[in-house]
DNA sequence: CTTCTAACA
DNA sequence: TGTTAGCA
């Protein structure tokens, strides 16, 4: 009886699923892999293979777009995130904290889009 | 049939 | 972004 948990990392999903399960068009998707802000796995003919940490990834990028975030500061928050992420090992909870703390830092930025 | 890339009425 | 064309 081991390994019961749900391997998040594991990138298993094809498209259609990820389309259903973020509500985004397959064309939104591919344009953020191609901006960079996801890196899907890929299959047999290049097909993408997501995650589930892809689909949460992709739900966080939705969530800053609508709230008037350009691809390039989604960049820049991602990067201000690595800096203070380097060391102590994420918990589940973590990824949550994360969203806040990024939109906080948007929000101390001059940008009141909200 | 599903996904992929590239291109544009 | 949608959508379509032409391949895997």
């Amino acid at each position: 009886m081991s390994e019961r948990e749900l391997r998040r990392d594991l990138a298993v999903l094809p498209m259609s699923v990820v389309r259903e399960l973020t509500g985004l068009s397959d064309r939104q998707v591919r344009y953020y892999d191609q901006q960079g802000l996801i890196e899907p796995q890929r299959g047999a003919g290049k097909q993408r293979r997501f995650s589930l940490d892809d689909v949460d990834r992709l739900l966080q990028i939705a969530e800053y777009l609508d709230a008037g975030y350009t691809v390039a500061e989604i960049h820049e928050v991602d990067q201000k995130q690595q800096r203070k992420h380097t060391k102590e090992p994420s918990e589940e909870s973590l990824r949550h904290m994360l969203a806040d703390e990024l939109l906080n830092i948007g929000r101390l930025n001059g940008k009141q889009k909200f």
